[in-house]
DNA sequence: TATGAATGAGGATTCATTCAT
DNA sequence: CATGAATGAATCCTCATTCAT
């Protein structure tokens, strides 16, 4: 009943809640977002329906609460991959590769995490998506590095998310092999070096 | 009489059939793909609801119907937008905003229309969307014309078609202003010229 | 609009309502009871939905005349197949047989008609049915002639007649043969003779 | 604790499971099979609609299962009330009044266990109907016995089967007063003794 | 009279949420 | 805290019936 003993109740607290969570992503991201039930993500945590209501306010927070975890996990993994690249380029790349990464093993759940149309996506409570600030501050970096053009860097971050999300999405819809280096560096040599022959502004 | 008459129902039903299928997309614009139930569409068709399955099999497929009519629309405002314009790149901008325009119709249709990932276009029996074979098209005579540097024009217009659908999300998803010309034309800057410094590959 | 006329639309009154109340029939007996819709119905008469409100008032109505209209038709068959009978058993066993033969042209119609307990006989306007009166005559006859014993002709009647229904009813259960002469006899034989060895009351 | 309170949950749920069925039983027996509706059915058991899915899968399988059910009690009551009875004729007896004693609690419901040719039952798992093994039984004794005629058990069980069955149905027909022993006794008397007068074959 | 498009009440089923144990 | 049985609102769909043409 003292401090260590509630610390230890809220460690165990965020243990669950992460389990849950993470749950919730498996189904989401086999089922697909309409098809995820409350029952199939119990089952799926191992917990009893109601307790999924002691942890999470109800379905649509839990649910944003497992995008918001999506979006936190996205970014870090994105950051991790920053370590071993060099420059703008290089970094970007390595960054998108890993979000690509990401969604090999999510699939479907990675479409509402990354995807700003996502019906889900429009009632979260956070806005600012941060795999998104990471892009921007790369690109930012590299426009003082000379490495870049001058643009604008959430712009160009927006962009370059929602290529990488349509690189994922386009093999989801077709069922075609799902987005490996090759088509990752077609679509970032567009974005890199345009699509124009000639003079650039 | 017999011709006559049938064509005169053929009209009719033609015209219900497009009334409903407009109807469908106000409701998805407004409530979202999953809570678009086919009371609403009714009620905004102002038709009964045993109405709706005298013109479509079932809600499956009266919301395939209304995407695949989104999808057909879209290729032929976009289509049609390239009348007054010149040279690859500017038929792209045109395209794209001529897309954009769309897109202040309709909202979060529009989402369902172009995105790749959303739950129902992976179930919809047209794989190609129209308006991507657009895209590609200007692309590839802009290859021809010398305008544009050797890529895969499918793989470009995807990329544009989803940065397209970016920028609108981005404007629903902040309640930000709708995407104007300076915003499409931030967007088309990045895919015509790139980010990168320096000579092209 | 004379007599003549008048007497002309009645005959052709009274043809479409045979008309429709056979398609009936032909739609019972083929999807069953519960399974009968106004739709299949007029599909099957040649006639539009509506037009079957203009010779029945209603689904009730409609379903209730083509009982009668059967029990009419079984009754009137099973007569003349007395024609060539001689005795009350042989004429019983005639009567039967040509139950049963009607029964294999209108399988679940047959059931409708004959059975008492179905859903439906219980609300027809028609409490007497034609072919047990039948039934109960050539028992009353054979009574008089000394060929039978002295019971309740109507008693026995109905238990013929639900002996009969049986019989049908468990070949359409099992799936097994329409009931054959020999099937007829063996279930004869028990209610001409008895089960019970030794004397009589 | 394990073993004990799983017992006593399978009791809460073979009770439920009773209930929910004798509910189905009284709904059936009052509006017929095909009127029957979910809805009426949980008002009946005093449980919500939700609930009868969570112990029946759908509507077919609670109907079916009630048969079932019916089925099983009719033959328990039947067997039930043979130890008071001696010989064949009079055991069957014994088991006919018994069945419509049954019928007298349920009506309706009774047609729908004992009618062969009743639609659901076409579809039942179920093929075989105890209460007419039973009576198939007594038959077969009797005949070994040297009290019964060499016949078919099995077409005579079904025979004074389908003659019960019209007994209670003629009466709920008619609205005329319930069978009562003398009703039950001139129909057995008919099947012991048959209708015809001299010599058995 | 005949039609068949339109209607909407009604029915089966699902599933997020609650609450007694 | 955890459970999962129970709930009932909400949804899709069918079909008897009506009515303008």
């Amino acid at each position: 009943m003292s401090e260590a003993t509630r610390t230890k109740d809220e460690v165990l607290k965020d243990f669950r809640t992460r389990e849950i969570l993470e749950a919730t992503r498996r189904v989401i991201g086999e089922l697909g977002y309409t098809e995820a039930s409350m029952e199939r993500i119990a089952q799926e945590a191992g917990v009893a329906k109601g307790t999924l209501y002691l942890y999470f306010e109800n379905k649509d927070g839990l649910l944003d609460q497992a995008l918001d975890y999506g979006q936190d996990e996205l970014g870090e993994l994105m950051g991790a991959a920053l370590d071993d690249a060099d420059g703008a380029l290089a970094r970007l790349r390595a960054a998108v590769l890993a979000g690509v990464g990401h969604a090999r093993e999510h699939r479907a759940f990675f479409q509402a995490v990354v995807d700003a149309g996502h019906p889900r996506a429009q009632r979260s409570d956070r806005a600012a998506r941060p795999h998104m600030d990471l892009l921007a501050g790369i690109i930012a970096d590299g426009m003082r590095a000379g490495t870049l053009r001058a643009i604008d860097p959430q712009r160009a971050a927006r962009l370059i998310s929602h290529a990488m999300s349509g690189l994922v999405a386009e093999s989801l819809l077709r069922g075609s092999p799902f987005p490996g280096e090759k088509d990752v560096d077609a679509m970032l040599d567009v974005i890199f070096h345009g699509i124009a022959v000639g003079e650039r502004p």
